[in-house]
DNA sequence: CAAAAGTCTTAAAAAAGTCTTAAATCGATC
DNA sequence: GATCGATTTAAGACTTTTTTAAGACTTTTG
């Protein structure tokens, strides 16, 4: 799935080099030629904003404000102001990059990457490693040792939310609402014949018991 | 809790600067001066790592991999070079952000403010200590010296409940309302078993007794 | 569109872990 | 040293989890 990345640029002709130094680099870009539009653009579809500090109408601070507190979409700042005051200021104001004018495209896509790659702390989004399991989100396949392992949707769902959640242990209720989009009801076995089946198919390709049960609470990934 | 800062920099003077800037800004801050060294200092206490690129031994990329091969602590480089071609290859390794001396205090602590912010996706370390028992919160484990000590629900949310009030002694009938959820009738002797297998199971990794009995009254953990 | 294949939920019994109770013993306080 | 609360142990009650299997449901295929 391509990010979505919103371009506030006032000037047409730097947009439209944005625009296509990111659509070649595989990303969707949507252009905005004033803050007023970028913040009425700006959604949760969008998924890093980059932010030309010089707009008419409103400052470079404003704007951050008002994206900052819609939601925690990261925000790049491209400016040719080298002023130390205004980019800490941008900074407080929630900016997650500063970069000066002139730039190196290739830095920029660098920075870019960083701060996409920083939204789910993994530094690839579409294959997720754990001991010797892989599941890779993009092909719905999970391997073990090397082999590939058959998963039903919630089984695959079941897993993938584990292995997100390395360090954690996930509790049943948030398991029933990430993997089956409800509350529990207090008797309900489903999610324990899941785990039950998961770890089934997993010691077909290992001996290993990787999911741990924590008593009362939930399900964690062992250490 | 102050975040804990790891800064990686042979060159003694500007690691003292460093610490100094980062200790007077409401950091913890620890020093190694090689890569290597780094990596041994490096584990999941550390919240953040300034990274020097100019370090003897080895050099920036294979200790950023390194680093992160470990886990996603956030890495910011620091570094007099300005060549475009080092900063994406160390973007792409995993380096969260690259500073290019020389920099301004400010720009620095900025930047480090921003990638701490960011942290909200990594598991948010919702951990209580007490001597050497710490209490993670989010994943229901305890360790004492280093270990990881199995308890049950109970055991948990009684241990969890001293370690809330160090300084306090926490009363029967409080304990059993935060515990149990009611109110104790006089000649229930539930708490009392809880409590000596707390101490049993602690006792297994340390020869220190923690939990203090206060007659008549309840429990408390020692100064 | 119907049959087949696969998946999900439910139910029930067995297994595993936890909690409470009771009784014997220990220790503090007066 | 008498009394009362605290500790410890072990047994049985209780709760939660695991496993199996059957039927309901969904998706795929011819």
């Amino acid at each position: 799935m391509n990010k979505t990345i919103l371009i506030i640029e006032d000037d047409t002709e730097i947009n439209d080099v944005l625009r296509i130094l990111l659509t070649q680099n595989g990303y969707h870009a949507v252009c905005a030629f004033s803050g007023t539009e970028g913040i009425l653009v700006h959604n949760e579809q969008v998924d890093l904003i980059l932010l030309d500090l010089m707009l008419p109408g409103k400052n470079g601070q404003d704007i951050i404000s008002e994206l900052k507190s819609k939601n925690s979409v990261p925000v790049i700042v491209i400016s040719a102001i080298h002023d130390v005051n205004i980019k800490v200021d941008l900074f407080s104001l929630g900016a997650d990059d500063y970069v000066t004018k002139p730039f190196h495209n290739e830095e920029l896509l660098a920075r870019i990457a960083a701060r996409l790659r920083n939204q789910t702390g993994t530094p690839n989004t579409n294959e997720l490693v754990y001991k010797n399991i892989t599941l890779n989100n993009s092909n719905y396949t999970v391997t073990c040792c090397g082999k590939s392992v058959e998963l039903s949707r919630h089984e695959f769902a079941l897993l993938k939310l584990l292995m997100e959640n390395p360090n954690r242990t996930c509790t049943k209720s948030m398991i029933y609402d990430i993997v089956w989009d409800y509350e529990n009801s207090a008797d309900d076995n489903t999610l324990n014949v899941h785990i039950s089946k998961l770890r089934k198919k997993l010691k077909q390709y290992s001996q290993e018991d990787y999911i741990e049960t924590v008593w009362g609470i939930g399900y964690r990934l062992k250490k």
